[in-house]
RNA sequence: CGGGGUAUAGCGUAGUCCGGUCAGCGCGCCUGCUUUGGGAGCAGGAGGUCGCAGGUUCAAAUCCUGCUACCCCGACCA
């Protein structure tokens, strides 16, 4: 029942549970941690697999696949690579069970132990950069421009579903160039098609922008990233760019021969966005009534529900709405026709709005009289009785403007949310009631850890283009040339 | 891994202090009839080793001991 969500004032994480479970995106599973992803939640993944892969294969992208075991020695090959993931691995190592000794139980055969463990991938880059090793000798081998769709494994201390699942699904680009700007062209090549899929598919804005050093990938050079605002106040990080230097070429001994006849190190990035985009895309815009989803990502985009008392009053209904649902399709609009007789009406609605349906029509006897239908939009609510002549033209462009309309109020949200503050007590304050907080920073790792220390607000992006101008850190009050966004995260 | 909580039907819970008509309620589920323009009404029905293992007792959901799982807050993180 809609009355029973939590509002978005008391436990958000309890608020987010019942709305996931109850809109029947997912549940949790029996392995802790892990995801279990409903046919209609995956559905919403795979609108999002297929938009984002285009965008891929039009900036030059291709498809590959690797495995999802790692020798463990490759994870220890880069330095700072292996300890930013060394506390989050699973780890293999035997390959066989066998009956235990009262003949019913099941254990690990202790004969079968590895002779070098395996890690179950948290990322791919140490393996790939292991096979690129193989496939780059010279630079007419390159650039290698490639993706792949996988799922990967962190074991972290604490679970979030979606934000931060054991086990998630994602896309990981590793790309491996012959100079430093075409791998730095190509982070930021990234960084504008996930800004892009963000703004334009998902109707989040984003900041783009560089992380701090601290907050940047284990083995990177530079981290790029597209930060979105919640409606909680508390900032995402949406999608992540690295540029990652020459780190794994060295650290894997890739070497190509230069048009100069030079053995040089080739030059690699690497990015990545995953299910916690769907993590966004519902804290961005649900309500309390459950799922709010854009038109571009909603697998059901216009449900129609029949009202009728009698078998052929549902014929006569079920005549006309098959027309429309025609006409609909034709314009490339995926349309349900929801004539279960084992739901009533009322319940139907619900569990539309529960799923973010961004259109529902309705149609009873008395529309078949008056040649109307009823109209309700899912992200105001509010419902009206149209005609149906000509009704694919004003359900095509309402499917636009919701579109827009979700971006816009997103939008909104964040610049009545976004503070230019100077002040260390308005900063504090600031911080503590939510929103992205724009201030000075003397650009040290000591003072970003000791204001997340005191406040829990972490340098989320140091915007792209950032206006410079001269001021004096919140903390210290040393020089500082720009602004950074701060704010408590996810 | 530290601190705090919780565990009773598919879900949500009452009962635990004070042991004994205590295994109950709501939602959901099944059957029938009436209903169908915002999650229907009435009647009947199914569903439980009270997290697990010991112990105390004439008697344990309730008291004791041990274990396990989950949740929240930290540390970690896409």
């Amino acid at each position: 029942m809609a009355k029973n969500f939590p509002t978005r004032e008391e436990n958000y994480s309890q608020w987010y549970n019942e709305l996931v479970v109850k809109a029947d995106l997912a549940e949790n599973s029996a392995v802790r941690g892990c995801m279990v992803i409903k046919p209609y939640g995956y559905a919403i993944w795979e609108k999002m697999q297929a938009a984002l892969d285009k965008m891929f294969k039009d900036t030059g992208h291709q498809n590959a696949y690797f495995p999802l075991f790692i020798p463990k020695s490759f994870l220890s090959k880069e330095a700072s690579h292996v300890e930013g993931f060394a506390k989050e691995c699973a780890v293999v190592t035997h390959y066989r069970l066998k009956t235990g000794e009262d003949g019913k139980s099941i254990v690990v055969d202790e004969d079968a132990k590895l002779e070098e463990e395996l890690i179950v991938r948290p990322t791919s880059e140490t393996i790939i950069w292991d096979t690129y090793k193989k496939w780059i000798q010279s630079y007419r081998d390159l650039p290698i421009l490639v993706n792949q769709w996988a799922n990967v494994v962190r074991w972290e201390m604490r679970t979030r579903l979606f934000l931060r699942t054991a086990e998630f699904l994602w896309q990981e680009g590793h790309t491996a160039h012959e100079t430093k700007d075409q791998a730095v062209e190509e982070t930021l090549t990234i960084l504008d098609v996930y800004a892009k899929f963000a703004e334009e598919w998902m109707a989040v804005p984003v900041l783009r922008g560089l992380k701090s050093q601290s907050e940047k990938f284990a083995g990177a050079v530079d981290t790029y990233c597209i930060e979105a605002l919640m409606q909680d106040g508390k900032a995402l990080q949406a999608g992540t760019s690295h540029f990652l230097g020459q780190n794994f070429a060295k650290a894997f001994d890739v070497k190509f021969l230069s048009k100069e006849n030079k053995l040089e190190y080739v030059w690699a990035t690497s990015w990545g966005v995953s299910t916690r985009l769907m993590g966004a895309l519902v804290m961005s815009h649900s309500d309390d009534n459950g799922l709010v989803l854009p038109p571009k990502l909603a697998p059901i985009q216009v449900a129609i529900i029949p009202i009728y008392r009698k078998d052929e009053q549902l014929e006569q209904i079920s005549e006309k709405v098959k027309t429309i649902k025609s006409a609909l399709e034709a314009k490339g609009i995926s349309v349900k026709f929801d004539d279960r007789d084992t739901y009533k009406p009322g319940w139907k609605f619900s569990e539309y709005e529960f799923k973010g349906v961004p259109i529902r029509l309705a149609m009873g006897p008395r529309d078949l009289e008056n040649g109307t239908i009823e109209i309700a939009r899912r992200d105001t609510l509010k419902k009206e009785i149209v005609p149906i002549e000509g009704i694919e033209d004003v359900i095509e462009n309402l499917l636009n403007e919701i579109q827009e309309k979700l971006y816009n109020k997103a939008l909104d949200y964040r610049k009545e949310h976004t503070f230019e503050v100077n002040d260390w007590d308005e900063f504090k304050e600031k911080i503590e009631a939510g929103g992205f907080v724009l201030a000075h920073w003397d650009g040290t790792p000591e003072t970003e850890l000791k204001i997340k220390e005191e406040t829990k607000a972490t340098i989320r992006t140091i915007p792209l283009n950032n206006p410079q101008e001269d001021g004096k850190c919140i903390l210290t009050g040393k020089p500082s040339k720009e602004r950074v966004v701060f704010a408590k995260a996810y």
